[in-house]
DNA sequence: CTAACTGCAAATTCTTTGCATTAGT
DNA sequence: ACTAATGCAAAGAATTTGCAGTTAG
């Protein structure tokens, strides 16, 4: 249990994916950086080592692995969308997110995740009754200055 | 003070900026639905009584307004940027989302603000002071499936 | 084998920009 | 009059699509 992402090849083979070397790449990729990519961060760093792999297969490879739920999709608002690899592989912890709206500085924290846990926990109880909806996920983002931008 | 927005062809005067035509219907546009709009809805809008007002003016406008804070900019992750008017104005209560991922259907939802506000606030003042931040803003959305999408 | 995936190029979509003209103040 | 703002056309940037060739199962 060390590592949840065992399956992840199963799969795709189970939704009668098959398992490509960019695929492979690709998740090799997000799964060593805790950083939230772009495709085009992704298409950069897979260009080094094979120029091949074109940006098209980077990106149907992000929506593949988004839409089997591996991968979680952001908009900070920069003009594109940033994945990181889903939380429910433990690797991660669930974090939110504090964006500086001038430099676009991105800080995960995870330090007040607790508390807020029980709150979310019945909002969204509360809501997924209310508006019959059936939540699976949430953003919570935190817009502001970072010290540098501050001056 | 029933209606704030008595203060905005000040806001923008005092800017050194002028008080267009396609800026005063574009901030009734706004001013009159309490939908999300995206520029290519405002512009559908505009353009059936002034066919001669352009998309780019659209998103000027709309980018003017977002800057001297009249307006709120969001992302649903529907590939554009969403507006309305700023709460501050206080004809519209400050709420969040709930975001069916298969419709695109949106609601926003003020009912469990209260109890957020507190811990919001809380958070806001930790985070700040930890990473140094100053917060102006927050977005808080829940992703799921409307009872029609879950079937 | 054969259907899914890739790689390339071209298309789409949303948004922004350059510039000559118009119109607030 | 002065200069910000407009309207048009064209450019940019991120992402998607069509299709012939490739490859995993």
């Amino acid at each position: 249990m060390q590592d949840k992402h065992y399956d992840w090849k199963e799969k795709i083979r189970s939704n009668g994916g098959r398992l490509t070397t960019p695929r492979k790449i690709i998740f090799n990729i997000l799964n060593s950086t805790p950083k939230h990519l772009s495709a085009e961060d992704v298409y950069f760093i897979i260009h080094k080592k094979n120029p091949k792999i074109g940006l098209p297969t980077v990106y149907r490879t992000l929506d593949t692995l988004f839409k089997i739920g591996y991968l979680n999709k952001f908009d900070f608002g920069d003009g594109h969308f940033r994945y990181e690899l889903s939380d429910f592989q433990n690797k991660h912890q669930h974090h939110h997110h504090l964006i500086c709206t001038k430099c676009g500085k991105i800080v995960d924290y995870t330090d007040f995740i607790e508390k807020e846990t029980k709150l979310v926990n019945l909002t969204e109880k509360e809501l997924s009754k209310k508006y019959n909806f059936r939540i699976d996920n949430h953003i919570f983002q935190f817009y502001g200055l970072c010290n540098k931008c501050k001056k």
